[in-house]
RNA sequence: GCCUGGGUGGCGGAACAGGUAGACGCAAGGGACUUAAAAUCCCUCGGGGUUUAUCCCUGUACGAGUUCGAUUCUCGUCCCAGGCACCA
């Protein structure tokens, strides 16, 4: 064995080997239990950045791991290929879309490979092929005839010097970030999944995850956001319209004071036309349209609205109420339509005070509240006042009364609102998989036929100025004969589908990912499928996550597979974040376009930088570390283990080397102890006898051994904690170093041999590469093929035990007794105790807590 | 703003069911080996105090509370991160 750890050498001969003899390579084996794992596929961005690295790698470990623990484990790879990105860089580079992505495709494979992960890369699948978004296409077909795909009209943002729809991550404060124009809402038919039919579906499988973690389904959750209420018509002064509102608060509705629209509602033009309001309201909208219409902008900008010039009667009360239009009203959510009641909610409060609208109280709290002197809206429960006939209930009560009244005299009824929405799935974008649809002036909305599938994305277009698709002017992709008609002039949906839609359901094609009958092979899927572990960052707890649930819901009723829930288990990982750094000039720069130090410098331009704030790793923001640096300089083993050892998996991780270099020395001292031992260890067998014949030193080692593997395989099966299951390894490697080889000992050199190969196999998963080489040395074939050590449980227990002693709750001593002594003993001990004795001083003892075998709390 | 997490030495982190705070590693300081350096090995390492001890006080973002005992549970505050529906 050399003496010198050579990581470069020793892992481009295993990366040949284990490739040349495809020990990745799995199939179908009903024989053995499956094990499937994954982790999200990557946006092909061209470079893998440490997030990826550290994504992968605990993926790595967990699969490497199951294999040696005996399962048929699924470990694929691919690319979620389709995406804004590929655009930006063909405009940015002059390059196109397609181009850029298969190359990026193929460098970042290379990349992976030098990582040693297990792929199999034979299932390897790209999303932005057709072989691969055709099935997606049929799929819309199906969705299509049950209703479950449909167009309807939505927002979008619109540059209208660009004249292009604009992402949201493209509009930079309200701006164009290309031509830094203000951007408005524009209105445009788009195609819509029908989520929202199993929003309750969905809701009540979150509590049948119990292998996911609980943040991720309590933010599921509170993204479907069921609320139980009512829909309550009001009656518009003067005119045979009405206003349906949703509310969960109708027990508040004498308190309803004046009414709100969302300004998109389609009641605020037609109330205001014809009265001296109808300029302000029209001044009012268009300048909401500017507007960020999200959810995160509606609820940061200060709530502020028009009247709109009509009054309502509330059903109720009676009252006349002023109908106004305000920005806080969002037409997604309820009905547009919000009964405003100030006292009792927070927003309407705001409302009332800056335009000094009435307030009424309806449900009193414990202090009496009084609209003249109160200063924040009672959302609370309490007893009901000016509300009539329901005066005195308890407001709680008042709810299901109130609506009982509604539903008889037939003014509303009681409904379920979801703050869940239809999934928005067009995209204005050329690099995307087309949506399967023609557009006939005859016949309407036409589906493709099935027969004609896939609808190719042309790859050769050239995007347009302001990064316009070009699908809409390619002729010879948008002109086709209407299948119904035949009519020539008719055109193909030029919109591309959102790439949520790919990620939806890749981890299926992945079992089966040449087939060619249908989008994946029932047999293939029925024996993978679901994934047993998916691994993935925590920002995709919400979307990416739902909305593979929900398309696997829809594969089901259309009879494609059996289960519903497409994860059993899920392992969110936490962001690694650096700090951005942005040139007035140059925009965004990578870490390696600045100069080092207190004063930082763009290299190209000399000015001093912006250091912004530490955020995920993104392309976009290029905040971006390659771990490429860490590969050339210590190899694929200290890359993979540093990223482990660096943190726990789950928790969010600020980018610093500091570290990498300890886990290259403990490399290098694992190599170097196996080099020193070899010539002893090689010719002996592992220690296999029992621990009672040894001699204490030898038996402590044994523990120790026993010991580590036991805490490694806990910490990598129940939490996934790497970090600690790697320290584990340092101690026991920490201990042997203690140790020195005696030729003429054999129980000495078995014992050695045994605790080598512990070490060994237990990084293996970590460190593949060093610990394959190592085996090899110890002449045995390849580590992959050997079994997870199992540790013995006689080894684990302890012969002395330590006994902390406390005085009120302070450590004041502490005594080692045998592992058999009674709480009485320990007791006694820890009373006796000189120190103890010194500290207690006479007083009278109040009381004493004993936890067994562990800690005595003397309280005086 | 709303939802979900997080905050522990100079740094990354450990303490898994309320019971010794700081495992393991980095950085730093001291020493050994060496002609020298690198590498390696050994020691010290939260803060403060003194009588220098198997010593005392203090300390897990901040402020309260529950408990014999709180990094851990409860409430409030501050800060940071992720998501907020067209980034993926």
């Amino acid at each position: 064995m050399e003496d010198r750890y050579k990581p470069d050498i020793i892992e481009s001969k295993w990366r040949k080997s284990w490739e040349d003899a495809k020990i990745y390579k799995v199939s179908d084996d009903p024989e053995k239990e499956k094990y499937y794992l994954l982790e999200m596929f990557p946006y092909p961005s061209g470079k893998i950045h440490i997030g990826h690295v550290r994504n992968y790698t605990i993926g790595d470990v967990v699969a490497r791991y199951k294999h040696m623990k005996g399962f048929n484990v699924l470990h694929p790879m691919g690319w979620d290929a389709f995406g804004m990105p590929a655009e930006n860089a063909a405009i940015a580079n002059k390059t196109h879309p397609a181009r850029w992505t298969y190359d990026n495709i193929d460098a970042m494979r290379l990349q992976l490979k030098q990582m040693g992960f297990s792929y199999d890369w034979d299932r390897e699948i790209a999303t932005c092929r057709p072989e691969y978004y055709r099935w997606e296409q049929w799929l819309f077909l199906k969705m299509y005839e049950k209703g479950m795909a449909y167009r309807k009209e939505s927002y979008v943002n619109w540059c209208e010097p660009c004249q292009t729809v604009l992402a949201n991550e493209q509009v930079e404060s309200g701006m164009c970030w290309r031509c830094g124009k203000p951007v408005r809402q524009k209105k445009l038919a788009q195609w819509f999944f029908r989520i929202t039919d199993y929003a309750d579906d969905l809701l009540v499988h979150c509590d049948l995850l119990p292998g996911w973690p609980d943040k991720v389904v309590a933010m599921q959750k509170n993204w479907i956001g069921k609320s139980i209420g009512a829909e309550i018509r009001f009656a518009v002064e003067n005119s045979s319209e009405q206003i349906v509102v949703f509310t969960t608060r109708q027990d508040t509705i004498f308190g309803a004071t004046f009414m709100c629209l969302a300004p998109e509602h389609p009641m605020v033009q037609k109330l205001s036309k014809g009265t001296i309001q109808e300029q302000p309201v029209n001044t009012f909208v268009e300048r909401i349209s500017m507007q960020d219409r999200s959810s995160k902008g509606v609820e940061s900008y200060e709530k502020e609205g028009v009247f709109t010039g009509a009054w309502c009667i509330n059903p109720l009360s009676g009252a006349r109420m002023p109908v106004y239009t305000a920005n806080f009203a969002l037409m997604g959510y309820g009905t547009g339509a919000v009964m405003s009641v100030p006292a009792h909610d927070q927003r309407d409060f705001d409302f009332a005070r800056k335009y000094d609208l009435d307030i009424i109280v309806v449900v009193n709290s414990d202090q009496r509240l009084d609209p003249a002197t109160m200063i924040e809206a009672y959302p609370g429960d309490g007893v009901m006042i000016n509300s009539g006939d329901f005066n005195g209930l308890k407001n709680t009560l008042a709810i299901e009364s109130i609506a009982d009244y509604l539903e008889t005299h037939n003014l509303g009824k009681r409904t379920i609102s979801f703050r869940l929405r239809d999934w928005g799935i067009s995209r204005q974008r050329y690099w995307g998989a087309p949506i399967p649809m023609i557009h006939c002036d005859d016949c309407g909305i036409v589906p493709v036929s099935e027969s004609d599938l896939p609808i190719v994305l042309p790859e050769d277009a050239d995007l347009l100025e302001g990064g316009r698709s070009p699908l809409p002017t390619l002729d010879y992709f948008a002109r086709t004969p209407c299948p119904k008609c035949a009519s020539p002039s008719a055109r193909r949906e030029t919109d591309t589908m959102d790439t949520f839609v790919e990620s939806s359901w890749y981890f299926q094609r992945y079992c089966s990912p040449d087939y060619h009958e249908g989008m994946f092979d029932p047999k293939a899927v029925d024996y993978w499928m679901p994934v047993d572990q998916y691994i993935g960052g925590v920002e995709h707890a919400i979307l990416h996550l739902l909305y593979s649930r929900y398309y696997t819901r829809v594969l089901r009723d259309i009879g494609l597979i059996t289960y519903k829930e497409p994860f059993t288990r899920l392992l969110t990982q936490g962001m690694v974040c650096k700090e951005t750094v942005h040139c007035p000039t140059h925009g965004f720069l990578f870490p390696d376009e600045s100069t080092e130090g207190k004063d930082r410098r763009c290299k190209s331009c000399d000015q001093a930088v912006v250091i912004g704030r530490v955020e995920k790793m993104s392309k976009s923001k290029k905040n971006v570390v390659d771990p490429n640096i860490l590969l050339e300089k210590y190899g694929a083993d200290t890359t993979r283990l540093f990223c482990l050892f660096a943190s726990p998996p789950e928790r969010s991780l600020e980018w610093n080397e500091q570290g990498v270099e300890g886990c290259y020395r403990f490399l290098n001292r694992v190599w170097r102890l196996c080099a020193v031992w070899m010539p002893y260890i090689q010719p002996v067998i592992a220690f296999d006898g029992s621990m009672d014949d040894l001699e204490l030193e030898l038996r402590d080692l044994y523990k120790k051994i026993h010991h580590t593997i036991y805490k490694v395989t806990n910490d990598i099966e129940d939490r996934f904690h790497f970090n600690t299951a790697i320290s584990a390894v340092m101690e026991l490697v920490n201990m042997l170093y203690g140790f020195s080889v005696d030729e003429r000992s054999p129980a000495k050199t078995s014992m050695y041999r045994l605790a080598i190969e512990s070490v060994v196999l237990l990084l293996s998963p970590v460190t593949p590469h060093i610990a394959e080489e190592i085996w090899s040395e110890l002449g045995k074939p390849s580590i992959f093929k050997s079994s997870w050590p199992i540790h013995r449980t006689e080894a684990l227990i302890k012969d002395m035990l330590l006994v902390v002693v406390q005085i009120n709750g302070k450590l004041r001593s502490k005594f080692s007794v045998a592992a058999d002594a009674d709480d009485a003993v320990i007791e006694q001990l820890a009373l006796s105790d000189e120190r103890v004795q010194k500290m207690i001083d006479g007083k009278p003892i109040r009381k004493v807590v004993v936890v067994q075998k562990k800690l005595v709390n003397i309280v005086i």
